[in-house]
DNA sequence: CTGGGGAGGGGGCCC
DNA sequence: AGGGCCCCCTCCCCA
């Protein structure tokens, strides 16, 4: 019996020992990476400071063309100049905040060529460079990443700052940038939720909820190696998920829009669209996925593709997107109200917002924040949607989600647990909808992210999916290979044949489809 | 009603 | 044998 005692006393030691050799190991875990987390909070820091800087030299700018421009109306009209160059800047103020929809007051910027100085009232307001309106971000983006120049890199180095400036917390206050010193009103200090620097776009909100973990997301960054991150961080490639009980976690998803000048193939990085996986989450390593803010329709992304492809606004102006870092400070007991208010980032938002949105947000849908645009279904059974609040280990618990927004998902057998035979083990985090294998999900999340590889030769059209591209090319051959056996018309398509000869059958077109 | 683009599903081939 | 990839089919939607 003594023995016995003496043993389990033993146990009872060699278990204490191991824990807190554990302790140890994890806390020099947190604090590596943690130290990395840093380190990227401080570039983050300084990027948005050269941003911030920018700014003020376009504000500059825009007080002395204002001054000039007071000075000319002056000689060249009787009408009293005041009132049309306050038209004017409103207006174009009132252009660069519908397309951006962030700059703050006292940073409303633009790029006019020098020497031109005098702006007339019908001329429509655009990037002198680009003819491009300036309600495409993607402009607004180029402006600033051209002003920016070069030197924004040496100047950020030389601006050491606190970390804890990076955690300064925005929330509540959509369209507000982070940090604007002179003339915007300080966030709210009092919520301490969550905050994200964006270049150019600082109205951004990343909500979540777990242990006090500063997160950092690099979503855009072009010309950078944004593969280096999640390898950096312990995962591995997007593939198939190791084994099928594993518990795939959804990690982060990346995203690089940009485009070359010479109108080749917009690149968005589209082999970081995609998570990747883990079978554990480790509380150091807990990886927000970003979801779009808005409701991704059908027609966001179409315009937004239009814009960027068929208007070429991307390809032929060489526009680069970068949203540098975004930074994510998650404060314990945090409520689980992700602020749904889809009206900040909704209507009226430009294209290219909604593109940034869909990186930047977490919030209006509490139901798939957080979560990584793609995950594995992790329990196959489960229809109801959950971020549950961290569990007692720190863990986020992942459920999978159903969007009963998309209709579409439904109509077409889509969604996560529709009834057809295949399994749908692929979850595109972007819209909740699921798919049977992973080569539909990357082919769909184009719809999200916008990439189209496919171009046509022969017009400027491009396309996300290799067939829709051949059937095009049918426009420029005159190919019609379907023919109606009742009448002498031929198509292009199949299914206009069939919608075809409905005609021929009186089949009503509208039952037909149901 | 047609033209044509967007998008999902599935079969077949290859590794 | 299983997964990835390519291709085609199909349907939806809009102009």
């Amino acid at each position: 019996m003594a023995n016995c005692m003496v043993f389990h006393t033993q146990i009872a030691s060699i278990m204490e020992v191991l824990a807190n050799a554990a302790v140890a190991e994890i806390c020099k875990l947190v604090d590596d990476d943690y130290a990395v987390f840093r380190l990227e909070i401080t570039q983050s820091q300084k990027e948005n400071r050269a941003l911030r800087r920018k700014l003020q030299l376009l504000e500059l700018k825009v007080s002395r063309e204002r001054a000039e421009r007071t000075t000319q109306e002056r000689v060249l009209t009787s009408r009293p100049s005041s009132a049309k160059i306050l038209d004017r800047y409103r207006g174009m103020a009132r252009v660069t905040l519908s397309g951006e929809g962030h700059l703050t007051e006292g940073h409303r910027s633009f790029v006019k060529p020098v020497g031109h100085n005098t702006w007339r009232d019908d001329q429509p307001i655009t990037d002198e460079r680009s003819g491009t309106s300036t309600k495409n971000i993607i402009v607004i983006e180029s402006v600033d990443a051209e002003a920016a120049g070069p030197g924004v890199k040496q100047e950020r180095s030389e601006r050491e700052e606190d970390p804890r400036h990076s955690r300064e917390i925005q929330t509540g206050a959509p369209h507000v940038a982070t940090e604007v010193p002179t003339t915007t009103a300080p966030a709210p200090p009092n919520t301490q939720r969550s905050i994200m620097e964006v270049s150019g776009t600082p109205n951004a909100f990343l909500k979540s909820e777990t242990d006090t973990k500063t997160l950092t997301h690099r979503l855009l960054h072009t010309g950078s190696d944004h593969r280096s991150d999640p390898e950096r961080l312990g995962q591995g490639r997007l593939g198939c998920p190791p084994a099928n009980d594993s518990e795939y976690l959804p990690v982060f998803h990346q995203r690089t829009v940009n485009s070359r000048g010479d109108g080749d193939t917009l690149d968005t990085g589209v082999d970081d669209l995609s998570c990747f996986y883990t079978t554990e989450m480790e509380p150091v390593n807990i990886h927000l996925g970003l979801e779009r803010q808005t409701d991704l329709s059908k027609g966001d992304w179409n315009q937004y593709s239009s814009s960027v492809y068929s208007e070429g606004c991307l390809d032929k102006k060489g526009v680069v997107i970068v949203v540098d870092e975004v930074t994510v400070k998650m404060e314990d007991d945090v409520p689980l109200t992700l602020n749904a208010d889809k009206t900040q980032l909704g209507e009226g938002h430009s294209q290219g917002r909604d593109v940034l949105d869909y990186r930047e947000s977490l919030d209006t849908n509490p139901n798939v924040a957080t979560q990584s645009p793609l995950h594995i279904l992790r329990d196959r059974d489960s229809v109801s949607t959950s971020m549950g609040p961290s569990d007692s280990h720190g863990r986020f618990v992942f459920d999978q989600v159903l969007n009963s927004k998309d209709q579409r998902a439904k109509a077409q057998g889509g969604g996560a647990t529709s009834g057809n035979g295949k399994e749908k083990r692929f979850l595109c985090m972007s819209c909740n909808k699921g798919f049977s294998c992973l080569q539909n999900v990357e082919t769909h999340q184009r719809v999200h992210t916008g990439e189209k590889p496919f171009s046509c030769t022969q017009c400027h059209m491009r396309f996300a999916q290799a067939g829709n591209l051949k059937i095009h090319q049918r426009v420029h051959t005159g190919v019609k290979p379907f023919s109606c056996t009742q009448c002498h018309m031929r198509f292009s398509h199949s299914y206009s044949l069939k919608r075809h000869q409905r005609v021929h059958t009186g089949e009503n077109s509208t039952a037909a489809i149901v």
